[in-house]
DNA sequence: CATCCTCCTCTACAGGTGTAGAAGACTCTA
DNA sequence: TAGAGTCTTCTACACCTGTAGAGGAGGATG
């Protein structure tokens, strides 16, 4: 599907150059196609944003499947993929800082694993667990972004590696317990 | 004087608008100084892109002074005042971002709390304190970022208000427990 | 076969953007 | 007061960007 193309162009546009490198024109050289394809899928530039939040929204839905078993190990698995599809990661960035200034886009990447962190907190037996989830999704945001574009990115592990997942299961069990 | 004016206008720019809305003839405007100056004075964009970088290190060198008496409280208290002034630090996430792709930013952005959360790790008595103060620093991002750009955004308590440092203090309080 | 419709490609254009240099205003020293 | 040196403003220009519409290719339907 061309959109599809598209979106996956304009996604690694911005991983790789920021918000400013996605025009029309770049994602058609990146994607391969002939000038002017993008802009007539995506007329104006908000459609374009807005294609390649859904996008991105799309492929992340699939990802969140926490395994009752092994709570800690399974969280740090799927924050280590993350680490791995770094590009993927970035652009999610970008388009949060950009949903700062643009609401529209909240609505677009609903990724809410509020509820669910809510729920693995009452699991967990917490005091208040509307505050501990919300403490440890941004406890897991923080893992993330500090190891993608913080301070632990020129230092930690390499994402992919037995150790990463290793490095990423110890803070989480910390972040978990009551 | 006018450098410093400058900067300051490109960081207000960066935050409303993003990297996109940082040009030279923006900054002039937002500055209200007549069009030209800007590009005097940071002739590429590169340039006035590593001067605001620069500024806003300048502005943050300041602030990060722990109390020994109340650790997890003067966090908070940082933290919270980090929330208040939403601009300066939108602007450092746009910066951050950035560095992906340049990465010369980074060594302007020292901003390297490491050993300071190394030392506090030290000094609460974790084993291994190098990888304690990382999570650590890794979970004060999240919180930053969770209530500044994620989902706390929409939910949280207000910055700047008593309930917003007393609810940042329990966060804190819970990543420091050895 | 003719007709319609959808998808695709090309071209146009009015603005905005990065960068450079010329010329003027100002300030300090001798 | 004259001159040198710096700071400031203006103007120029090649290029990029967002957005629109005209027309063509191709396939399905009658």
């Amino acid at each position: 599907m061309r959109r599809d193309l598209i979106t996956d162009a304009a996604i690694q546009l911005v991983a790789e150059q920021g918000m400013r490198g996605l025009t029309h024109r770049a994602v058609d050289r990146r994607a391969g196609l002939p000038e002017g394809s993008t802009s007539a899928y995506f007329r104006t530039r908000k459609a374009l944003i807005e294609g390649f939040v859904a996008r991105l929204a799309d492929q992340e839905r699939l990802d969140v499947v926490p395994d009752p078993d092994d709570v800690a190990g399974s969280i740090a698995r799927t924050l280590d993929s993350w680490l791995v599809e770094r590009n993927r990661t970035l652009a999610r960035y970008a388009a949060m800082l950009e949903a700062t200034h643009h609401p529209e886009l909240k609505s677009i990447m609903v990724h809410s694993p509020r509820e669910q962190a809510t729920a693995i907190a009452k699991m967990l037996g917490h005091e208040d667990p509307e505050r501990a989830g919300a403490h440890f999704t941004a406890f897991l945001e923080g893992l993330l972004f500090y190891r993608l574009v913080g301070g632990g990115s020129t230092v930690g592990p390499t994402p992919g590696t037995e150790e990463s997942v290793r490095d990423l299961r110890k803070a989480v069990e910390k972040a978990l317990r009551p």
